[in-house]
DNA sequence: CCCGACATTGACCGCCGGGTCAGGTTTTGG
DNA sequence: CCAAAACCTGACCCGGCGGTCAATGTCGGG
C-alpha cells in the first residue's frame, strides 16, 4: 500500500469495514492470536485486498489505537465543566472515562496485560486476587473501627491494589523519575488518604514513620 | 519432559540457570519476542536440553510467576506490623509492594501492556501522557487555591489517571460486577478524597452531583 | 566395571502466518 | 469510449520458531 491513496467512496467503507472486523477479532481473540485471514475472512474479502488499504497488521492496529484515543479525550472535554473548581473537573473527567472505556470496553480490554495471552490471565490474576483478598479484610477491619470510610470494601481493597500496581508500572515504564523510597512513601500517603475516615485518622496515621523491611529483615522468616 | 524427574544437583543448577536467563531476556524483549533458542543461546546449551526441563515456553513463564508471586507475599507480611491498625497495616503493604516491585522491576514489567508489544509503546503511552497532563495543570490550579494537598503534582496526577486505568480494567475482567454507574461514582468519589486538601472540601465537592455527559450531550461539540 | 538414570547435543520436521504478486474486474473522469 | 486508477482475487512464497528425536556423554551406586 502506497503512502497516499485516493479512496472513493466504497473504498473508504471497506477501510471501515475491515477495521471495525479487526476491532472485533482483536477483542475477541486478543492481537498477536488475530490472523489477517480471520480479518479479511469476516469481511468476506480476499487477504490481497488487506495490502491494499494497510501497510501490514501492526498499521491497522495503529490506526485503531489512535482513533480510539481521539474519542476518549473528546468525551472527557465534553463531559467537564469549564466554570467548574479543578478537583471538580477532575472528578468529571474520571467519571466520564471510565463510561467511555466501559462502553468500548472490547477495545480497551484489548491493550491490557490479560490479553497479551489469553492462556496466562488465570496465573497472572491469582496474585492480584491474593493481594485484594487480604486488603479487604484490613479494610473491613478498619471500617468497623470507624478508621476507614464507610464505602465498599472490596472496590477500596482494588483501589490499594491497583494504586500499587500502576505507581510500580510508572516507575519502570521510566515516567516518574522519583526514588523508590520517596515513591514508595508517596504512595503509602496516597492510599492512606484516599481511604482514612477523616483527616485527623490520616494525620495520625502518617505521623508515623514506616520502617524499610529491608533494614530489619532479622526477625521472623 | 515427564511429569516427575529426578533432578541431580547440576541439574537444579541447569534449570535455575535457564530460569533467570529467561527472565532477564523476557524482560527485555517480551514473551513472545523472545524464542526457546535465544534462551538456550544465552544458557550456552543447545535447544533440546530446554525440553528436558520445561514442558515448553508456556510452562517456564508460569514457574516465574507463580516463583515472583510468593516472593511478592513473603515480603508483604515481613513488612506489616501484625500489631498496627489495618490503615497502618495497608500502608506498610503498600509501600513494601512498591519497592520489591522496584527491586525486580524488569519482571514486573514483563506482565504489562506496553511489553506486549514493544513496537506499540509509543503509540500507548500518548493517550496516558496527554491525559496526565491535563490532570496535572487542574491539579496545581487547585493546589493554588487550597483545594488540593500540597504534594508532587505530577504523582498525583498519575493516581487520577492509574484509578481510571485500573477500575476499568477491573470491571472489564469482571472483578467487579457493580454498575458501570456505580462503578464511576465511586471512582469519582475515590480521586476526590485522595486529592482533597481536607475532608470540608471533599465533602463540598462530592455534594454536587455530577452529570452524565450522555444526557446533555447537546451542548459544545 | 558396568548398568541405568540423568544430562546434553544439534540436525531435522512441520506448520503457521505474514506478506507478495500477476492478473482480472469495476469505476471514474476526461 | 477508452485509458488509468481504484478495487479485488487467491495461489504462492518463505522465514521463523516451537517442538522432536536418536545418538552420545557423564556419573553414581551396586
Amino acid at each position: 500500500m502506497s503512502d497516499q491513496r485516493q479512496l472513493t467512496v466504497q473504498g473508504e467503507k471497506r477501510k471501515t469495514q475491515l477495521l471495525s472486523c479487526a476491532a472485533e477479532l482483536f477483542a475477541q481473540h486478543g492481537y498477536a492470536e488475530t490472523r489477517v485471514v480471520d480479518i479479511v475472512e469476516r469481511a468476506g474479502v480476499a487477504k490481497g485486498l488487506f495490502y491494499w488499504y494497510f501497510e501490514n497488521k501492526a498499521a491497522l492496529f495503529t490506526e485503531l489505537v489512535v482513533e480510539h484515543r481521539e474519542q476518549l479525550r473528546r468525551t472527557q472535554h465534553r463531559a467537564i465543566d469549564p466554570t467548574a473548581t479543578p478537583l471538580q473537573q477532575i472528578r468529571q473527567g474520571t467519571e466520564a472515562s471510565l463510561r467511555f472505556m466501559a462502553e468500548r470496553a472490547p477495545f480497551f480490554a484489548l491493550l491490557e496485560v490479560e490479553t497479551v495471552n489469553r492462556a496466562f490471565a488465570n496465573v497472572l490474576r491469582v496474585g492480584t486476587d491474593i493481594h485484594t483478598n487480604d486488603t479487604r479484610q484490613l479494610i473491613e477491619a478498619g471500617i468497623r473501627r470507624g478508621a476507614i470510610r464507610d464505602d465498599d470494601p472490596e472496590l477500596l481493597a482494588l483501589g490499594v491494589v491497583g494504586a500499587v500496581g500502576y505507581y510500580g508500572h510508572f516507575h519502570r515504564s521510566g515516567r516518574t523519575t522519583m526514588s523508590i523510597d520517596g515513591l514508595a512513601a508517596f504512595v503509602g500517603r496516597f492510599v492512606v488518604c484516599s481511604l482514612a475516615a477523616d483527616e485527623q485518622i490520616a494525620r495520625e496515621v502518617l505521623s508515623v514513620p514506616t520502617r524499610d523491611p529491608r533494614a530489619s529483615a532479622v526477625d521472623k522468616s
